[in-house]
DNA sequence: TATTGTTATACTCTATAACTATA
DNA sequence: TATAGTTATAGAGTATAACAATA
């Protein structure tokens, strides 16, 4: 590689794993882009939106729904806004906050939801094909790593609660 | 924050690896444009672009361009604009096509570049350090199973490229 | 004052398709 | 006709900031 030979490179590694983690992964989320709206006339936040209200049949903040989905909040108001206007999601009213919302998937949303995430599975499976079940395990376990320490290095200070690996 | 909080299926492992691949390229990926904005004042695509001029240094025809960073032709003809008004590419002839240019860096668009790679290559070392020698080697080569069968689905024929993996 | 959520705005990124100028 | 590149347009996706209502 290039910045090898310029003597800039003392870890040329990791730059080869980050450029080809994210060759592999555009690749196929491209797929998955397409696929949505090809089949269901939808996209990938809408569709990251409703899996998340499917794994919380009680509903979700927008607050809440924002930190998951790692945007900011004006973005979710306007993807919740499509799904209720879809008629796939609805905002119900909090006990004792009325600024607050919390957001949950109309039965309708449910079943649609279901059709998505089964052909959505197929997709996945199909791209990981190539991986034993013992690679994609170890694989896996490797991304855990990373993701961990990236989690630790962005909150520094800010003790968290590790929720999020409940997978 | 998290979006491996996602789907549900009877067949989880690969869309449990998928989501975790993808939350950690977007944890990693959004601290890249950020630090490429504060730090630079650019944008991926365009350190994309001129990460690929650097491996090339007689250039590339916009095509080659557009091939490489998997995006189409228009966005390549908007992205070298950019670069040409800040003085960091230029558009050369091409002997014996007058369609068609040769897109090169200039010697300042070399030299900010280079720091530009130094400070990118010192991030991915960073998001990378949980890892050893041993498992970034065995991360990517599972990477490139996944890489080559989704390029051998995907085309029937005319391979994708790598995006900055072409050497 | 702080928090929840919305609105308004702007910019990046991307694809599609029509267009030009060569070939 | 086919190819190289541009232009125009549309929409997705995102962030920021000002704002209203409520706490």
């Amino acid at each position: 590689m290039d910045m090898e030979e310029r003597g800039h490179s003392e870890h040329p590694e990791a730059l080869r794993l980050w450029l080809r983690l994210l060759t592999c992964t555009q690749l196929v989320e491209k797929q998955v882009r397409t696929q949505l709206r090809e089949q269901f006339d939808t996209t990938l936040p809408r569709f990251d939106l409703m899996a998340q209200l499917e794994r919380n049949p009680d509903g979700l903040k927008m607050n809440e729904l924002s930190r998951r989905m790692m945007v900011t909040g004006g973005n979710v108001t306007g993807v919740t806004d499509q799904l209720v206007t879809e008629g796939l999601v609805e905002r119900m009213q909090v006990d004792g906050d009325r600024r607050a919302y919390r957001v949950r998937l109309t039965a309708r949303g449910h079943q649609v939801f279901g059709e998505m995430a089964r052909q959505h599975e197929g997709w996945i499976v199909a791209a990981f094909e190539a991986l034993s079940p013992r690679e994609v395990e170890s694989f896996y376990k490797l991304l855990g790593k990373v993701k961990q320490s990236q989690q630790d290095t962005k909150s520094i200070g800010a003790g968290l609660p590790d929720k999020l690996e409940t997978a």
